[in-house]
DNA sequence: CAGTATTGTTCGTAGTGCGAACCATACTAG
DNA sequence: CTAGTATGGTTCGCACTACGAACAATACTG
């Protein structure tokens, strides 16, 4: 009986909170998180598809659907990009970049109070912890920094 | 600029990371990371639908589906409970045990070797901040212990 | 210019998760 | 005891997620 789980399992519960915030914050805003993820990515620049598919760890024909989801709500738009005829350019619209500003803004504030039944040392130290095991695995930008 | 993520990006990531793998132990083993779960949270003992309600945090019909899905596979089963007779315990089979029980054990090796890029009293002092994070706010045991 | 590689889309399939409606059993009050 | 209510689960319809195979169109390469 271990006084304290694991690492794995501390990481798996992890996981499971801040999914479940995540997923209520996303809720509030009438978006899924798969939806979310997507503006959050598109937020900084537009993408390709192409880009997005590593990025969010997708097959393509999931992406499209993605997409397709996400330009009727009419919050991205498709783009042919000028360079390569075949590939498009997903970019926010001006919904869409006010929808993802405000979410962004939500989820980090309620994933900010969640860890702030710490000392702000502690949680100083977490932060960097968790940056480095995910610099340490090129985890790609899903959540874009302050804006 | 913040040379250092916010706590908050720091989690998203993190747990994007954490999803990645668990997703990818799920797969090779034929599980979808909402049927591992239930396998896991029954891996200690049977439990009734409404008792895994909050626990998984999924609506009754939800949850309805999956036990559906995974009794279907033959990893679970449903037995009437004695004492009311509404009510049903989900119970692992032999086979669910077995799978359960491998699952476990190969996604907390992926987990541990994703933070072992770190030296041990790092990765502890993280484990305890996970876990301190955690047990603040209740979160429900979706992955077991050590065996 | 022919052949190949890349970029996206379409289609079918299985799974997820919700809410509303519903049934059966349990509980409670008159 | 019996009506009314609460509780435990299921069913149904819906939108969304994710995958792989097949395909079309454009780009690249020999």
């Amino acid at each position: 009986m271990p006084e304290e789980l694991g690492v794995a399992a501390g990481l798996v519960r992890l996981t499971f909170l801040v999914q479940s915030v995540y997923a209520e914050v996303c809720r509030e805003h009438g978006l899924t998180p798969p939806q979310a993820q997507l503006l959050c990515v598109v937020t900084d620049a537009p993408r390709r598809m192409s880009d997005l598919v590593p990025t969010m760890r997708l097959e393509k024909s999931s992406l499209t659907g993605l997409v397709d989801r996400v330009e009727r709500k009419g919050w991205v738009r498709r783009v042919a990009s000028p360079e390569d005829g075949r590939a498009v350019t997903v970019e926010l619209t001006a919904s869409g970049r006010r929808l993802a500003e405000t979410f962004r803004a939500q989820a980090t504030d309620r994933l900010n109070e969640m860890v702030a039944c710490m000392p702000p040392d502690v949680c100083t130290t977490f932060a960097s912890i968790a940056d480095r095991i995910v610099s340490e695995h090129a985890v790609p930008a899903v959540f874009p920094d302050a804006s």
